[in-house]
DNA sequence: ATTACTAAGACCCGAGTAG
DNA sequence: TCTACTCGGGTCTTAGTAA
């Protein structure tokens, strides 16, 4: 993550208070301009450097903007929720919640490569079970998800191998009915609902776990 | 509290990441410069006006700077995280350690006023039992109390009798052992690390609490 | 080394106004 | 009304430099 201008994370957040779940708002440059006491000229060049940055998306109709921020915009918000929490040390186990969904037995592929169990072992402190399994978070839970997304984590160094490259990922430790397991997710930023969950243990098995089940993650942030 | 300034709220952020947990820091301004992307100059500016804000205090020795964030700046910093996170509906519940300790009788007198009462029945939901157990938060707990502090809660109004004032206060619901129960602060931010705690209950003795019982108190914020 | 003043240039803001 | 351009004025930044 580059680094943040402290006046789009201020309008960001502003312009979210607004919108409250509402992904769409329509919001006039003066209205935006009366909330961050600046005038409606300057909120317009705000928006539209916004817009031009890809914080923002905007549809005009009858002269009348319609607002929504985008996912990159949201990052810019759950980091600095983040960064704030851990300059704070507000340290944090969030309980995230979803269903069990099959996979596509990709993950298994992924995560029994050698140069990530290696680092699973040294970093995490165990040797995944060879499976991933795949959570689809509820969307209620978007927002913790979307936190997770935005924190640094532990980090896995990806690797090149002769046919192919493996990126980065991040892990967070946690746990699902108190077995240890970790959430694994791509460095970069990809905005999937579904989590993929590595454990010591076959989770599915020892919980046993069929399509749909609902489960209870907690991990530490 | 009136508005937050965007750019002390950055540079505040910037130096409490560079203090960690201490008081105090050596930090030049052209360090300072380098960590918020500005010349020294502007750093030196920037520290001067937030020393004249009440942020920042410091004492120069050998022309060398020491700076320390004041309870005033390190509010920001809470405020700002409580803002962020009810911005992003991220809900807290926060568990709070501390030590029962012995009041003054003070809290039984302000809590039995009958305006306060009045209102702990329509926006607690309880009347409390005619006391206050006393407890003072562990210090490594002080983050989460000043979290407490700049969190809105809720608004209790104050009143005016014959011969004094009683300020407006704020309530948060929370549960000890899981009895019900509020902390009750006073609406301007006092940096006592005390908290005052009501409930339906008479949690001395329900609780069998003795001076310097060890008790953990969860909070909603 | 520091901190911080001065001065000049860069940048931002908002009034006026067009579409 | 709306959005957003131009442009004059004011604020902020930084290079130079003093202490």
């Amino acid at each position: 993550m580059k680094s943040i201008d402290p006046y789009d994370y201020w309008t960001l957040k502003t312009i979210k208070r607004i919108m409250g779940k509402n992904p769409w708002i329509s919001l006039s440059s003066r209205e935006l301009g009366e909330k961050l006491s600046v005038s409606q000229q300057s909120a317009s060049r705000i928006i539209l450097k916004l817009i031009d940055k890809g914080f923002l998306q905007r549809k005009i109709k009858d002269r009348r903007q319609n607002l929504s921020i985008t996912d990159a915009g949201l990052d810019i918000l759950f980091y600095e929720m983040n960064d704030l929490a851990s300059v704070l040390e507000i340290e944090k186990t969030m309980e995230i919640r979803g269903n069990v969904i099959s996979g596509l037995g990709e993950g298994r592929y992924y995560i029994s490569r050698k140069s990530y169990i290696i680092q699973f072992q040294e970093k995490l402190g165990f040797i995944p079970f060879l499976g991933t399994l795949n959570v689809k978070i509820d969307p209620e839970n978007e927002g913790k998800l979307r936190r997770l997304r935005n924190s640094t984590g532990i980090h896995i160094d990806g690797f090149v191998t002769d046919d192919r490259t493996f990126g980065p990922v991040k892990a967070f430790l946690g746990s699902i009915e108190g077995l240890q397991c970790a959430a694994i997710l791509p460095e970069r930023s990809v905005y999937s609902d579904v989590l993929e969950i590595i454990s010591p243990f076959y989770l599915r098995e020892k919980l046993k776990l069929s399509d749909g089940a609902s489960i209870s993650l907690f991990v530490n942030i």
